[in-house]
DNA sequence: TATTTCGCGATTGGATACAGAATGCAAGAC
DNA sequence: GTCTTGCATTCTGTATCCAATCGCGAAATA
């Protein structure tokens, strides 16, 4: 039975995993909700099978947490997770920018000098959606000038975990946000390693609100 | 129907995860090897269900990679791949070792210690497994020390990932390879964060013989 | 009234069944 | 002799079915 999508070519699974993953980072399915396959299953029009191997790839990913014979149910984190989290990312983040730096691309670098350029714009209005997409973009935009593929599928893992946890509080601080992105880029085209990498890092614990240790 | 094993308490594509990650880290499978479902399940006693659930996880861990409609195989990296996750690993093991030195706890150094001391000698011998065995052991205490478990296991899916592209090497370097590890755990018990940093960072490129990138 | 036990419904874990896609091989055309 | 085409086989993707377990509530007992 198929959803509503090009029938039998891309498995279901991919959708269905692609469509509690959308749901959960956008709220939809608030924090600690319990994923139950056949509820899920009904609800998507599909038997539990591909239901099932999404959430075992939700959990991969960090987003669901899978506990045997109880079923799954959607991550929370204390506060220790959090922080652990944040200084991961930052950590990782600011890797990659001292590589983009590096690395310094000029025609990558000008697609996301364009992204950055949409992004100002865009964070004038407030549209939570539009904004988190656009942030998205420049993050990954930033992640091909780095060009470690491995770095880039850990960073994107810790990102959409950071976003569930942190998206009320991005909502307030739109426009720091893109002065911080436009300072990460402006060191990575002068190719200033060091300071990308600083700035990077210094970004995601602000989008975090979360004090940089000592 | 039952694996020789106790019965019905653990689930069972656990145990088979554990049976199949085995097998490729210890290179009984070899790389690029294709895993065919009904093969396994065969094989193994249980049904493809199990076994299906086990590929996926290992694909999340990156040991395995899954082409849809085409199947699962043994993952093959290229040399840029390789390079990537040693970087990747070099910076998270240096993260770790910092955190490992500012927190700095009495007890568990102590247990690093005796692992330390057993690895040490085992080292002199040439049992491949044994030292392999004693290795994750040292990695994975020091990780607790570091304390922060999303670190953790990301540090935990890298090493295992390079352990399977490393391994005929590693057999080659038991003395230094300890030897390291010692130095590493001095600079943690005095506390000395970035000298633990840069040390676990150039443990992990000797580790992969891979020159420290300029 | 508080507590323990039993049983039932809900839910997951695992097996089996079936349909559709990919691959390899063989037969035929050029 | 080589390339193409079509068929048979193999394998994955999804659905369905059965068994084992968990949680909760009701009932029984102290």
């Amino acid at each position: 039975m198929n959803i509503a999508l090009g029938a039998t070519h891309a498995p279901l699974t991919k959708l269905v995993t692609a469509a509690l993953r959308e749901r959960i980072l956008s709220g939809d399915i608030p924090l600690g909700e319990r994923l139950i396959e056949g509820k899920l299953s009904e609800e998507l029009g599909v038997s539990r099978m591909p239901v099932r191997e999404a959430l075992r790839e939700l959990a991969a990913e960090g987003l669901v947490t899978i506990e045997p014979r109880r079923g799954a149910s959607v991550t929370t984190f204390t506060e220790e997770q959090k922080r652990e989290l944040v200084e991961v990312r930052a950590t990782l983040e600011a890797l990659n920018a001292k590589l983009a730096a590096k690395r310094h691309d000029p025609s990558q670098i000008a697609e996301l000098q364009q992204i950055l350029d949409e992004g100002a714009g865009i964070s004038e209005s407030e549209d939570a959606i539009q904004l988190s997409q656009q942030n998205f973009r420049f993050h990954e935009a930033l992640g091909n000038i780095g060009g470690n593929s491995v770095l880039q599928d850990m960073i994107r893992s810790l990102r959409d975990r950071t976003a569930m946890l942190f998206a009320p509080i991005s909502r307030h601080r739109g426009k720091q946000n893109w002065q911080e992105h436009a300072a990460i880029l402006r060191a990575v085209i002068d190719g200033d390693a060091e300071l990308a990498a600083l700035l990077a890092a210094r970004h995601v614990y602000n989008a975090a609100q979360i004090p940089q240790d000592g």
